[in-house]
DNA sequence: CTGTTAGCGCCTTCAT
DNA sequence: ATGAAGGCGCTAACAG
């Protein structure tokens, strides 16, 4: 029972393989009315379907782009791989997902792979600490588009959030609640990643522009396992903070599994912001104020600049890092 | 600036392709050191890559599997997203992510595209309408297992929770909790899907094993645009329901918004308890009893079952439906 | 141990 | 309008 190709196709139809490649490639043009319909029979007949990794040798072309997200747990990928799957479809491509799982080997792993499996464009949400790949990858002018992160050393095109602003927001909203001792949460920013490390200089910032001290000790960071030990010591200082700004939709979690537990009040006990809206958010009691991402644009653009590059089209002088607009929430948390 | 090949790197190490084959595939017994050394040095002189469009035409292996998943907005696709793709990572495989967005024409296309792209296995979550395709699938022994929902016609083997027990257990905790106005809201039924079906009767079942009576008017299914309506009605019933079985995490979300709408509190106005676990669930006010589904061992089994198939061993008379067990998570909705 | 040869299934000049 | 021939990059006999 072996697959049935295009030369039987032409057999069965009695003309030349050419001609069926003709026929597939809906160059009508070059055929008769009457081969038309005989190649079309035997298609049918022989229930034939082309060979799409053949194809793609002949081409080079696959018609597939690679994903390769940090961390597949946070809801902003998750919603980042739907909408990116959604548009790439519309245009006919496949896509490949991959999960980092914040680890640079895993990471270097899958562009490797990738790349051999000649994708036509990555978009990654990079660790940040595969120089050498981002660059040939850069040198080569192969496709490729950055995610909520960016890279110093690569002037590849990136799609962040402004996450000064973001921090900005969340402290201007708590401040405006007269909330004075302002803690704020991240993730782990041991590699330097560059959300977490712009959310803590906006938060600085912020506090600085309304004239509140910048206490080092309100300042964690933690992987997620350790977020709980994080939050203890916060609320066992002797001046604890009156408000908590939860930096990523993880850290958020944490932070209300805390104070569920603690059985304090928010926003009487502790006021709560977070960056990164959660589908939770709405009706929780009492409804937590957050600052969003734009997901959607921010996943649209990464996939117009990727088929962009594709087809070919250079782009003019346009910047290289999109800054998206972050959007408050208010609810009453805080 | 063209693609180096193996005819370059053979080449550059002076001798011949097959060897540079044989090279790498690890095939060493078959040269001598001098020439793997050479060999060694022109890839890396010439920083040659492997192109496995080439390989998996030739091999016909593509090392890479489909998922096609009905909704990726539920909770449940992604993780078990997650885990497929971690176990074939694991397995050298990738993975081509697709949300048939329950959208039958979708699921079939995507079922086209894939099997021209020649993936090595496909796990679907089924919209049971492309039973022609599913069918030829079979025939061919086309490696393949269905996810989450049956397909009556066919006899391809199937993840599913035991969606009765499922049931069962939420109506075991409710009734154990003295409430006996249950009623029961899934997504739309329309297409039959399976374990929405499966958990009405399942729920049936089990109010006649308290011999409660079955209300036709408490069960309730609607697209999730439609859900506040159903609910709406349901409250402004004569009799009202004491308690709310959300049968997935879709109408859980729903329901625990119309609440904090209305401003009803649980469990004293309305128990409530879901089938599919959710992040907020421990730490909600109050924390939501919920039945889960063991999501990981599904995924664990689905990959297992499917590179078996792919690597050729067939499986003894083993069951086409996997029934897998639920477990109940006691909290204080109900 | 190494090289030669023949494809895998499709696309693409280039003659006819 | 149609077909013959060559090649995409790699693998797998089979000789030598």
């Amino acid at each position: 029972m072996k697959n049935v190709t295009m030369a039987d196709v032409a057999e069965h139809a009695k003309t030349s393989k050419s001609t069926v490649s003709q026929y597939l490639n809906k160059r009508y043009e070059y055929m008769s009315e009457n081969t038309r319909k005989r190649i079309e029979a035997a298609i049918e007949e022989l229930n034939y379907h082309p060979n799409s990794v053949a194809r793609s040798l002949k081409q080079k072309a696959t018609y597939t782009v690679g994903v390769i997200v940090a961390n597949i747990l946070h809801s902003f990928s998750t919603h980042i791989i739907r909408t990116l799957e959604t548009e790439f479809n519309k245009q006919g491509f496949h896509t490949i997902i991959c999960n980092a799982d914040d680890d640079p080997e895993k990471e270097r792993n899958y562009i490797e792979m990738l790349l051999a499996k000649q994708v036509d464009g990555l978009i990654i949400f990079p660790t940040g600490e595969n120089l050498d790949l981002y660059e040939q990858m850069k040198d080569r002018d192969f496709p490729i588009v950055f995610m909520d992160r960016k890279v110093d050393a690569q002037a590849i095109d990136t799609i962040m959030l402004d996450n000064h602003k973001a921090a900005e927001l969340a402290v201007d909203r708590l401040t405006a609640g007269n909330y004075r001792k302002i803690s704020i949460i991240t993730t782990s920013v041991i590699r330097n990643i560059s959300p977490r490390i712009e959310r803590i200089e906006g938060y600085r910032q912020a506090l600085q522009k309304y004239s509140l001290p910048v206490r080092e000790d309100y300042i964690k960071t933690a992987d997620a396992e350790h977020l709980q030990d994080v939050l203890r010591e916060l609320f066992e200082m002797d001046a604890p903070p009156e408000a908590i700004l939860a930096a990523n939709d993880i850290v958020l979690v944490e932070v209300l599994k805390y104070i569920k537990e603690k059985n304090l009040s928010i926003p009487d006990d502790v006021a709560v912001i977070g960056i990164d809206e959660v589908p939770f958010a709405a009706f929780f009691t009492p409804p937590i104020t957050v600052v969003e991402q734009p997901k959607i644009e921010m996943a649209n653009l990464a996939a117009e600049l990727l088929l962009k590059k594709i087809n070919g089209q250079k782009e003019g002088g346009s910047p290289t890092v999109h800054r998206m607009q972050p959007n408050l929430i208010d609810r009453h948390s805080c």
